[in-house]
DNA sequence: CGTGTAAGGAATTCTGACACG
DNA sequence: CGTGTAAGGAATTCTGACACG
C-alpha cells in the first residue's frame, strides 16, 4: 500500500489542502463520492487519494455536473477498469 | 512549497505512521528535535518531513544515543550545510 | 441541489505532574 | 533519561436539523 492509500488526514487538514469547507466534503460522502476511513472514535481519516479525487469532483461541480452525475461517471469507469482486467486475465489463459 | 513539507497530520496519525507513541513524540518536541506546527488551537500539526525526522531520532535512541547528542548531531549539520551553501555564494561571487 | 449555520454531545489533544530507574 | 499514566480542561469533530433557492 502508498502512502497515497493511507488514512491519515482529518477534515481540517482536508479542507486546508482541498480549498472546500468541511461542508463539501461531508456532503460529498452522503452522495457516496468519497468515503473516508474512520477512527474507533468514527472520526473521519481521509487518504492523499481522497483529497486528489475531491478537488477533481469540486471543480466538475464548478462545471455544472451533479453529484449524481459524477456518481455515474466514477461507476462507469469503475466497469471499464473491471473490463480491462477481465481482458487482461483471458489473455493471461491463451497464451498458456 | 512541497507536500512533505505542509503541516497536516495529527499526533495520532504520526503515532500511526511512525510506531511512536504520543508521549515520546511530545518528548523529542520538548528535546527541541522535531518541532511541529500549531493550529490555532494549539493542536499539533506534523509534515511527512517531521515524520520522517521522527524515525531517525528514534533509530537513534534505540543505538544508545541521547536526544542531547541527536541535537548536536543535528545543529552539526546544519552549520555544515551553511557552510557549503557560502561555499557557493562565494564561488558564484568569483565566477562573474 | 449544494452549501451555510447553530446546537449539543462525543472523540481527540493539550499541559503539568507523579512515577520508575 | 526516556517513557507510561491518570486528570482536567480545551480544541476538534460528529450528527441531525433548519435554511435558502
Amino acid at each position: 500500500m502508498n502512502y497515497k492509500d493511507k488514512s491519515i488526514l482529518t477534515i481540517s487538514s482536508v479542507e486546508e489542502l482541498t480549498g472546500l469547507t468541511a461542508r463539501q466534503i461531508r456532503y460529498y460522502e452522503q452522495r457516496k463520492l468519497v468515503i473516508p476511513a474512520r477512527t474507533e472514535g468514527g472520526t473521519r481519516k481521509y487518504s492523499i487519494n481522497d483529497v486528489e479525487k475531491l478537488i477533481d469532483i469540486n471543480s466538475k461541480i464548478i462545471e455544472g455536473h451533479s453529484t449524481y452525475e459524477i456518481r455515474q461517471e466514477e461507476r462507469k469507469n469503475e466497469k471499464e477498469m473491471l473490463k480491462e482486467m477481465l481482458k487482461g486475465q483471458i489473455n493471461a489463459q491463451f497464451r498458456r
